[in-house]
DNA sequence: ATCGAAACCTCCAGCCACTGGAGACATCAT
DNA sequence: ATGATGTCTCCAGTGGCTGGAGGTTTCGAT
């Protein structure tokens, strides 16, 4: 297994450098090895740790979470109820913010509907924005 | 017009006190009169600023957006093309967030799908997590 | 072996949009 | 007059990075 500058380690995983010592200072990477320089030096097994931390993020999971799903990872013998409880209450979230926001699209394609490019004096934009009554739904 | 001290305001608006004080450090709210005391006085115009203010921010316009859409609804006489790009802008980011947690929440319904409470070692969400390459879509 | 460009180092500040706490003063009902 | 509640300013922290300044290391080409 070959070795990965900071640099290499971030073409690898799409992670930016500052990212990847950013984990490292809140302690979600190991801190790796150095070279004679003083530059970090790290292994395969620290580009897998950090492609999970990467793919958990795409998939929104905040730090903290990742930090016990990574905990998780680390011993194969628990059960893991809890990445079930973690990823169930991300979906839920998911599903929360997909709701709300498809409300808000509604109210938006309203807003924009009803709307001739006049003058701001008669704009339905500026309108609704100024009196919550003439919304359909609440957000 | 009744006068409005700080908490009541916020009662009024549903904008918490050290936010309204925060729209004020950045200049999106007047800096009010005061009490003898020094305390802030507001007017109900201010009072229906910071609703469109909340309006706005609900309907998750940033603040700059919603600088320009007080700007804009204080000269009546100017032309509304620039709101109808402000909203059309943030309808469009609706529509994008929309569609990527929607990506997202079939890729976190998978996940918990094919997943029978067992053991870390053969658990599904860790798995996945570890292997971009297990995903359906990318995201 | 030497040069020079690129990548790396640390430290610090900033982004957005708030939120909360400390410690001191103001207001208001009783 | 008292005491509870509200308000004041200032400062620091949240999440999750991101970028810059100013200096050092690495590495390939000569």
């Amino acid at each position: 297994m070959r070795e990965y500058s900071i640099g290499e380690l971030s073409r690898a995983t799409g992670v930016k450098v500052p990212t990847i010592r950013y984990y490292e200072d809140i302690g979600l990477m190991n801190a790796p090895p150095r070279s004679e320089g003083g530059q970090r030096r790290y292994s395969g097994t620290a580009r897998d740790r950090l492609g999970f931390i990467a793919h958990a993020r795409e998939m929104g999971f905040p730090l903290e979470a990742i930090r016990s799903l990574i905990d998780l990872a680390e011993h194969p013998d628990r059960p893991c109820a809890d990445a079930d409880r973690i990823a169930g209450a991300r979906l839920a979230e998911v599903d929360a913010r997909i709701a709300r926001l498809t409300r808000l699209k509604r109210e938006l394609e309203r807003m924009l509907d009803g709307h001739r490019s006049g003058k701001v004096a008669d704009c339905r934009i500026i309108e609704v924005l100024g009196d919550h009554a003439k919304c359909a739904s609440d957000h």
